[in-house]
DNA sequence: GCTATATTATTCATCTATGAACAAAAAAGC
DNA sequence: GCTTTTTTGTTCATAGATGAATAATATAGC
């Protein structure tokens, strides 16, 4: 059990660091590519609820985003409450940048791995949830 | 790789919300942990270099077990600036009731894992540092 | 239509973690 | 012995996450 929480620190880790070079965080990067990936602006609760993460850390990550110009906010067309945060072309670029950075981990990964069966693997890891 | 980051945040969750019935959070039960199992004060900067964490870490979250009670600061009998933690009574007997529930925990993820092969499992984890 | 309830985003307090800067004290170097 | 370097714990700023409380607005109920 550790051993997994361990192994998950490492990977984890090596994302930080990859992101790092480019000025992102996983946590950045993550919502970045949910943003990207959605190609229109999207709520904050939306977001919340598809990160499954709490909204209010929503807020303070689109402030971050927002901040360094990667993420911009727009009034919801319909609902004068909402807010809806879209990526800019510079947070596009960010974001393809990263994915580059990310892939190679994963082959990293996939090496580190080599010798392993990854279907046995797969299964162990779906069943924990 | 994104299965084993969630597979390992679903059992960490599992472990905070255990914990979080005794009053103690995951990084509270390893500092704590650590203590008893030492069972004799140590310096803070050695439990920092032993838990992997940067000192001012360890600063904050001995404060927050000293205010709990569960630990004490000590001087440090030879070396006029260092600091010692000890675990309380009060402490050693938090961290048992911690323990049972991680124990618990414990087994709940071995039935989850029961079907799979626990040494090719290890040796696939064990392969990523 | 108006009131009661929901939802939305934000703020605030808290926890965990990191790294930089700092003061005090110990160890090394000469 | 006295300087220089290192070590020690703390504080501060920052990132990320959570949950409670709040104000503004929507929606439901009647």
């Amino acid at each position: 059990m550790f051993l997994l929480m361990h192994a998950a620190g490492t990977v984890e880790k090596r994302l930080e660091d990859a992101l790092g070079t480019v000025g992102l965080s996983l946590a950045k990067f993550g919502a970045l590519t949910f943003l990207v990936r959605a190609g229109e602006p999207l709520s904050l609760s939306e977001c919340a609820a598809k990160m499954t993460c709490v909204r209010s850390n929503i807020t303070q990550l689109v402030d971050r985003l927002e901040s360094e110009g990667l993420v911009r906010r727009v009034d919801h067309p319909s609902d004068r409450r909402g807010v809806m945060a879209a990526a800019t072309p510079l947070g596009i670029e960010r974001q393809a940048a990263g994915a580059k950075l990310v892939d190679e981990v994963k082959r990293q990964f996939a090496k580190t791995l080599s010798g392993i069966d990854r279907g046995e693997l797969a299964r162990a890891l779906s069943a924990i949830k």
